[in-house]
DNA sequence: GATGAATGAGAGTTCATTCAT
DNA sequence: CATGAATGAACTCTCATTCAT
């Protein structure tokens, strides 16, 4: 019984976190992270910027909080294309399992372009998982090495992210064509 | 010889506007380039804000400007390789011409990077330059395809450049050495 | 009854409004509208620049609302003298109800002089009320010449006001009924 | 023999002047006395601002000096008309011949309204003479009370020359008129 | 929790005026 | 005389953050 009320405001407190985030994502896509004010987040959120300030100590703890969940996005695409994570796939298919949903997600999240330069959370993370790939393929590479492609990769796909997500229709997937041939190339360049 | 005397006033003003542009690269280094301030600018300068405005309309016209410069520093260094231009060099070739001597402009001028990322006109002029040589290399490709290569060129050396910059000695080289990877395995892809 | 709770935080924000149109007014009057600066009327509400910011976005915003406050004013001591404002009425009498108010409230509001210079608002409304009276007392009048007595009219008034407000006792007198002489002189001419 | 160096000095600097004031009064007239500034008028004169201060000690002096002009082309309108300032002239006449030569210097030049709110001296001068007719024709009068009327009468014009001016063709004449008008039946009240 | 008022340092920019050349 | 570089205080306006209610 004494349970219900401690819940509800639980929820509100949550809706109000997403409520806020989403509205975080909306004003860094348009204005970028620098440009980005507190008081428009607040205001494209509908509340005040008191009540921002009440879930999030500051601006950077937002662009985190982003970051967060797109790495849980991904973790989730990355595991569910688990089971073609093997050593026999071609790969062709393994980018395509890592830069499909990355871009899907990426679409789907306005703020990811612009939270992706700022959190070094969400690009170790994304590279952490690059790095595994790639350890699963060619496991004699030395490790330090592999972190050095692995970044490598991060930084491409970082690079040419904005030019395939402002791009639409044809002209998105020659670009996101040009970005899977230059990993193939570099990636197949490794193996040898 | 009659000029010498108009230019005398003028050669004030321009060492106050090479004085001004290496304070703004210094500060654009530091800071970023939505970061510095103008008042940051003109006291690294040494000189009031009041005279930097005298000179610059705004904190855009010094990014401009340090962006000719490089442009022009690029120039010359391409100038140099003219020579070796020519369709049978080997791609090996043909990327350290590229790359070393950008690289070793990026290093020699603190704001390069920062200034990289604002000058839609350093972007063009480098991915002219890519432009040109792949024209060079791979004369039946059609040009929009063309463009299109040089731009995803251009933006890797973009985005590996901050990473080249901020290491030295053998993580430099390393580092340097996978960019050229990179671009090689790139390029030599497309002219198969 | 329920309002009484929004009320209250509006309350404060009301009070903050008149204490800073208060200080807008004493500056105008002081520096005159195109001297005075933001900092100085927040510095004479006592307040930070950035609170004048939360309530008007910019100085001309302040000398409107307070044209709103002398337009409200105004109409209030028309108001109260319409009874009179019928046509059988002196030319002496009219004069004097509009003259006698108008300078009463320029009095009690030290920005008047220097509002009325620079909102067209206001000269606008006062030259309505003018014009009104004027169609009241001359129906025959082409209303575009009507249009210019009035203008003229409020012209004189606006140009003799600060001579009547920076003199007292004896000397306003004086001052004053040399405005209304001339006003008689004028509107009794276009009678004829 | 010597004397020929120093004249040309005085010319040239002489001219230089004339283009100063001429410039003030553009920059004056375009932008009023307060937005006016010193850079501006020294631009607009093709000469650098040094060169301004070595002939006026400030903008405020270029006011003066452009009021010491147009004081002396008024003084010449004013004698030129002075064989009929004698007492039996009518009224319209002695108002034709006040009003008309003021407007057109100030039509003339370009930086008269603006000037005029600034310049005691102006003020004063054209106070004086508006004084000296009314001192002729209604000699009787109390000359602090004819002071008074001379003040007023030139707050009039002051309060309606803009609207001449921007106005033209049929438009400037009917405003002019109505001029003529206020200042004809209050000073006819006032010889009563 | 929520509000919105309040802060105040600091940003970019301007300009009357001075001074070295 | 003329130049134009130099000054620096002052201006308008912003914004991350705090706090009384």
């Amino acid at each position: 019984m004494q349970t219900v009320k401690p819940r509800r405001r639980q929820a509100r407190g949550e809706r109000r976190i997403a409520q806020l985030l989403d509205a975080a994502a909306d004003v860094f896509a348009t204005d970028g992270y620098t440009a980005a004010t507190t008081n428009a987040i607040a205001a494209a959120a509908g509340v005040s910027p008191g009540t921002l300030y009440q879930f999030f100590p500051n601006k950077q703890s937002m662009a985190e909080a982003l970051a967060d969940q797109y790495i849980a996005a991904l973790a989730v695409a990355h595991d569910q294309a688990a089971d073609r994570r093997i050593a026999g796939v071609p790969l062709d298919d393994v980018i395509n399992q890592m830069v499909d949903p990355a871009i899907r997600i990426a679409s789907e999240n306005h703020g990811f372009t612009a939270v992706f330069h700022f959190s070094g959370r969400l690009q170790s993370a994304v590279t952490d998982q690059v790095d595994g790939l790639i350890a699963i393929r060619v496991p004699e590479l030395d490790p330090s090495r592999r972190r050095l492609i692995a970044l490598v990769t991060v930084k491409i796909f970082e690079a040419l992210l904005p030019a395939v997500l402002s791009a639409s229709g044809r002209t998105r997937t020659e670009i996101t064509g040009e970005l899977k041939r230059v990993l193939r190339a570099y990636l197949l360049d490794i193996s040898d």
